[in-house]
DNA sequence: TTAAATAGGGATAAACTTATCACCCGGTGA
DNA sequence: TCACCGGGTGATAAGTTTATCCCTATTTAA
């Protein structure tokens, strides 16, 4: 039974790996085309991006729609397994919002 | 605005660094010992688990206490901001076992 | 007096992640 | 024809994190 095998750790590393977490809001929110995020993550470079998106459609949380028109059209779309993380990245957010002020307080001058 | 600041990255990055999440729950489960924390969480180093307790310890996340005892006491404790993590990290949890199927699946061979 | 347990730290190496750069192709508009 | 857009890739550099190793100090038990 491997660390790596942990249902926690395996929810962490997904959400903690670059830009996963903003990529999965963003797409939630409707951005759901590689250039249109790239725009909307303009600080992500294009490479990576594009890496995430293809993790995370392998893993099963994003759905690629490829549709045959020229100019080529990709739009990615969240699973249901992927929706169900929206919740959770909320409350992440909702305890970070709470307690960012002790916690940049005390990084500031590590 | 960084990207660092961003209430979602820091509960992240908390959760996500090294033996963060699993030294919570330990604690959370009564172990509050470095000693006996060292011991229950045997694959990690040791040293990484003091610097991990003292970086938590430095976000207000856990609350040290010293005994002037001898030989020497030293407790762990979760402060108020650290137990509104164990929610969460349950939520990840189940969203983990509910999903590590198709996640093994998909990386077992990347 | 020697060993073990407790708590901790400094310095460096190893490993892993992320970013960078330069490309590919096909199509479109000037 | 040329430049640009959309989608994407391979290889390597850069950067961060983790791990490793070896120390400190104090006290108790053998």
């Amino acid at each position: 039974m491997d660390y790596a095998d942990c249902p926690v750790r395996i929810a962490i590393d997904i959400l903690s790996s670059s830009w996963n977490a903003w990529l999965i809001l963003e797409i939630h929110k409707g951005i759901v085309r590689p250039c249109d995020l790239q725009r909307s993550i303009s600080i992500a470079p294009k490479r990576v991006l594009t890496k995430q998106l293809g993790e995370l459609e392998k893993i099963g949380i994003l759905e690629k729609k490829i549709y045959p028109v020229l100019p080529l059209k990709v739009e990615y779309y969240l699973t249901d397994q992927g929706k169900e993380l929206i919740p959770i990245i909320e409350k992440l957010r909702e305890w970070g919002d709470k307690h960012k002020n002790v916690f940049l307080e005390n990084t500031a001058f590590k």
